[in-house]
DNA sequence: AAAATTAATCGTAATATTGCAATATAATTA
DNA sequence: TAATTATATTGCAATATTACGATTAATTTT
């Protein structure tokens, strides 16, 4: 109990439901939102940016890095973020198929 | 701590967190991908299909309830579910916009 | 080399989530 | 009305998540 068993899933829910799980907080949200917004990268402006302690803000990234949504690279004593556009997009494509399935506005059955 | 500060963020990032948390579950993928084929309503065959004990399905379709993704009609001693298509898709188009962002291959930054 | 800067990691407290057994509720059938 | 059927609710145990202070690690600047 308080575990989720993946076994009982296909691998496409499962992955589904992974990336639905990294966006599903408010402090990831605004994180890749504000890197789409300054194209390009971005290091540490996200703590004063967000308002979270930086211990914070370093998880959520870790856990958006190990989506492989963002990378970063070490510059100098900073670490420089941005989305991994390949990876972003193929996810987001998965989910986009997820999500359009609603679209055809036939009967509602009940 | 271990709450999630809701009031940081704007109204559009906790929606669409809120939006991709619910579906940030394999079961409740499960449950609306199953939704989703078998077009017409469906009761209680979820708790056979997905293959969790009928409380546990019961509790993630309160979820997809509450988040108004799904609804659900009494039909004597069954309840018949169905995807609230016009909220789903009014969710779907939040999260699409979002998703979006990526798509403009540009240059990589780091 | 010492001090400063920046980000990651560790440890921990508070809270949330997942899952199920047991029970309750509500409608139907015998 | 009693038994049955189907779903919801309650209570609880196990685990996960969120947040942050303290510390560490790595680099740069002085």
């Amino acid at each position: 109990m308080g575990v989720t068993r993946t076994d009982i899933y296909s691998e496409k829910e499962n992955r589904i439901a992974a990336f639905a799980k990294v966006i599903g907080h408010p402090a990831r949200v605004a994180i890749l939102q504000h890197l789409f917004k300054i194209n390009t990268c971005i290091c540490g402006d996200l703590v004063d940016e967000i308002g979270l302690a930086q211990p914070t803000i370093s998880q959520h990234l870790k856990e958006l890095k190990n989506m492989r949504l963002i990378k970063g690279t070490i510059e100098g004593t900073r670490v420089c973020y941005c989305i991994d556009k390949e990876n972003w997009n193929s996810m987001s494509r998965l989910m986009q198929d997820f999500l359009g399935q609603g679209l055809q506005d036939g009967e509602e059955c009940c």
